[in-house]
DNA sequence: TGCTAAACGGAGCAATGCTCCGTATATGCG
DNA sequence: CGCATATACGGAGCATTGCTCCGTTTAGCA
């Protein structure tokens, strides 16, 4: 999962893909408790295995960090259908909000790394909106047709509304600016 | 200005208060370049002094940070009354917020830094606030005297639209996406 | 000028990121 | 099953950095 592009159907040995999920497994633990900036040995020791182990698969942090991400990404998306088929399309909207908001909640720290300009972070934003996007369209549309909510609400906005990633270069700030300065100076004439 | 607040009166020795002059005005340049973690060898090495001398005067970090960040708030709170003198109102007001959005892009991997719990920043939001409400207070009002611009905006309101720097923890988060579900319930049984 | 408290500075230790390479083993083949 | 070899493993070791400790220097004062 780390860098599957590369080799798309290369095959990790078996040992090679155990280490590979224990250290995932590792880092998830290490990253909750003590942030995305924990020791690497700390995890390459909770995990079983040795640093170049660790280094060979997830040569940057970044790239560990990006996989753990994904994994969680994938376990908060899967989340979904499993709640849509076990509560009322209401209960299982509602629920899986909760669900999305603990998520974004575990990602303190995290999002100052998804600024930080790391290659390894590039994908993540349209993974993120992959996963999610859909994911939730399915449970408000369900929600909708039972006459339980509205239909005019766009799942991406909800997604940013509750945890709001987002990003502004200079220019855009400048111009935000502008516009703010012009709208103070737009009601003074009457 | 480090840790005032100890001794209130307290006599720095000439040369003390030269190396502390130097200190931060090397931690300005090597923070701006290289953000907040640089090693602390070169921000020294830059000011000329040793490390026993850096760590006496900040001995964490976080105060080396701090005490920058209100070195910069004082540097462009100072300019609002310097461009009020200089300037029409409005031309002064809007040239302050580009100042001041100018401060805020400079303050990347900050907001992650305010958000770490260190005890050192603990006052810096009260800082920040008492520094700039009143500056941009003052230029607003001399705009709206001046009939440039409207009269009802709040000035804390307008430094929180150009750089938010809030915080939101769980529980309100929790009640937040409370409200959003509920906010999507209500249009539902027209 | 001479004394002393204050300040200085950098060697040195511990922690950590990352590499390198000798060792071990999974896998395919005869 | 036994062997050959590519693949994977592991941790010693080096470079960097945070932080401390203490011998040396100097500013302020009489």
């Amino acid at each position: 999962m780390a860098d599957a592009r590369q080799k798309p159907n290369r095959q990790l040995r078996a040992d090679a893909q155990r280490s590979e999920d224990a250290v995932l497994e590792a880092a998830r633990t290490v990253f909750a408790a003590s942030g995305v900036d924990a020791p690497v040995r700390e995890i390459a020791a909770r995990a079983g295995v040795g640093m170049g182990t660790l280094y060979r698969r997830f040569p940057k942090r970044a790239d560990l960090v990006a996989a753990v991400f994904r994994r969680e990404v994938d376990a908060c998306a899967a989340a979904a259908p499993a709640l849509a088929a076990e509560y009322a399309p209401g209960q299982a909207l509602a629920r899986w909000l909760q669900r999305y908001a603990e998520f974004i909640a575990t990602k303190t720290g995290l999002s100052a790394a998804l600024h930080s300009g790391d290659p390894a972070f590039d994908t993540l934003p349209a993974y993120f909106r992959a996963s999610f996007e859909p994911a939730l369209a399915m449970l408000l549309d369900a929600a909708a047709s039972a006459g339980e909510i509205r239909r005019d609400i766009a799942p991406y906005d909800l997604l940013r509304a509750i945890g709001n990633l987002s990003v502004a270069d200079q220019a855009h700030t400048r111009r935000m600016v502008d516009l703010i300065v012009d709208g103070l100076r737009f009601g003074a004439a009457e």
